[in-house]
DNA sequence: CTCGATATCCCTGAAACCGAACATGGGCCC
DNA sequence: GGGCCCATGTTCGGTTTCAGGGATATCGAG
């Protein structure tokens, strides 16, 4: 096994031509030289120089040790700088709610790797629930949720919230205008996973004070959620945003009565303040930033 | 500044929960963990682990660390098993006279890269007379040059002869069929360079038992010298193998009398047996067999 | 033989380590 | 809820290990 000295000190014989002159140059007495060199040898089972009576030459095999492990040191050099300089630099492990992924989350990445160029992203998209609980593991370091599913003892920030909207496929149901609820009521509905907020929502909406409560299905996929719709299987309740980005659906809105409004979906930017605050500060705010304009 | 062993404790901490569990790991005492990454810290002056009285857990600076460094040590495993195991991996530098890099050499690489595929290849291409000293100076690991300018003291296989041939672009100049050398040497020729054993031995065909000598120019490219045939600029003296592999040239290869001849280039494959025998071996069998079908 | 280089030997000093004692916080029993 | 216990990290003194320094032997080329 080799170590970085190693490496730095075979480098230092091959620039300056030999050992004696490597010891001048690093400082070291020439026996060290030469006696660092041997035991490596020996350890490593390699011949690294090859002794020519007369001063030494690397050999193939140490042209091939120096030529690889040189850049471990510039990579070693490179994180060092990153480290101490409190350069934003190494993987940010976010973790988004689906709605979020086709409208804020592009713009906030585009931002961010404009003034953080060396921070990497490793992005997971997961229901709150799940992800409150990696916030909470240290799985995930920033996570865009909903508010109410966010854990405690953590920075929130809210973002700017998104209104839902009741959507149909026009070539297979027709509803009046305005829709009333028993309207609504009457067709399967599609909305998020059943353990989901805005899933209750729904429910709470549609099942006030009647006696046969409405058929609502979950799904976790926002594009099946989409389809479902846009084939007919039912009705949906959807964020405004998320049928606006997808261009090739032909979903139109439902006029409803206000009575079967949907209230608009919180979304809060969280991070763990005693972990990640530096980072977590810069991911808010480039997603305020995202969120506004 | 941090060593390969630092993360390595690093790394068994942060996968076996604490200090003491990395201790009983390790092999070494729990204090010594303790003390070695407080050193740690304070030299790099940032906190990997976080003390929460009761157990550490990583920073976020300290999983930056743990992120980056630990495919430090994945690459020095490999270099390592590499350069132990006897695998065929690394650079090689290999130089080769422009005349066979249409031909052999393509060949040569791609029967290289199927038996081992962790060479990588640094070719050179340049004159013989250039890279003869580049061989002896451990500037390069294995070349194809002229055989006459091979150095002493190198193992050298011959190659397949290339032979030569009289080129001329038939739209600008006739000539008689079969031609003479007086024929041939009242057009320009376009030849190799003129240090180049090729260029001598058209001089000395040419000027054998004359008195007014041939007009030869030199080129050192061999693009350079078809293009200046195709245009017009004189006859050529090229090989086959390259007007062949030149498919958009319009050249006429001229019949010449049995004087007027060119004998064929003698290239071998060499390299310095005391510096790389294997991987010499292993080009040169590459080489040998891809100069016979 | 002499010169210019590496290798070896012995000694020293610093760094790493161990073990024990100490400090701290969480969980548990009464 | 208070006190005890256990698990864990920290600190301290003594010991071991290892890398380095200096002097000298050795080696090969000219």
């Amino acid at each position: 096994m080799f170590g970085f000295r190693d490496i730095e000190i075979i480098r230092s014989v091959v620039r300056h031509g030999g050992f004696r002159a490597a010891a001048d140059a690093t400082g070291l007495a020439q026996s060290a030289i030469s006696r660092r060199i041997r035991h490596l040898e020996d350890r490593m089972g390699i011949t690294i120089f090859e002794r020519a009576g007369r001063g030494v030459r690397l050999s193939a095999t140490g042209r091939r040790l120096v030529d690889e492990a040189e850049v471990l040191i510039a990579q070693r050099d490179r994180i060092l700088e990153e480290l101490t300089q409190g350069v934003m630099a190494g993987v940010v492990r976010l973790g988004v709610a689906e709605t979020m992924t086709h409208t804020l989350l592009p713009r906030m990445l585009t931002t961010l790797r404009g003034r953080h160029p060396m921070l990497r992203f490793e992005i997971s998209v997961d229901t709150s629930e799940q992800m409150g609980q990696a916030l909470r593991d240290d799985a995930l370091d920033v996570v865009i949720m909903l508010r109410d599913q966010a854990p405690r003892g953590i920075a929130l920030t809210p973002l700017p919230p998104v209104s839902m909207g009741w959507f149909v496929s026009p070539e297979h149901f027709t509803l009046p205008s305005p829709a009333g609820i028993d309207d609504l009521a009457a067709l399967p509905i599609v909305s998020f996973p059943k353990t989901t907020i805005p899933h209750r929502q729904v429910l709470e909406v549609m099942t006030a004070g009647r006696r046969k409560p409405a058929t609502v299905h979950g799904s976790a996929s926002l594009a099946t959620m989409v389809n479902l719709v846009q084939q007919g299987f039912g009705i949906g309740t959807i964020p405004h945003d998320i049928v606006a980005a997808w261009p090739q659906t032909m979903l139109q809105e439902i006029d409803v009565l206000p009575e079967a409004k949907l209230p608009p979906l919180e979304f809060v930017i969280c991070h763990d303040p005693e972990r990640n605050e530096e980072i977590g500060r810069e991911v808010t705010r480039a997603a305020v930033e995202a969120g506004c304009d």
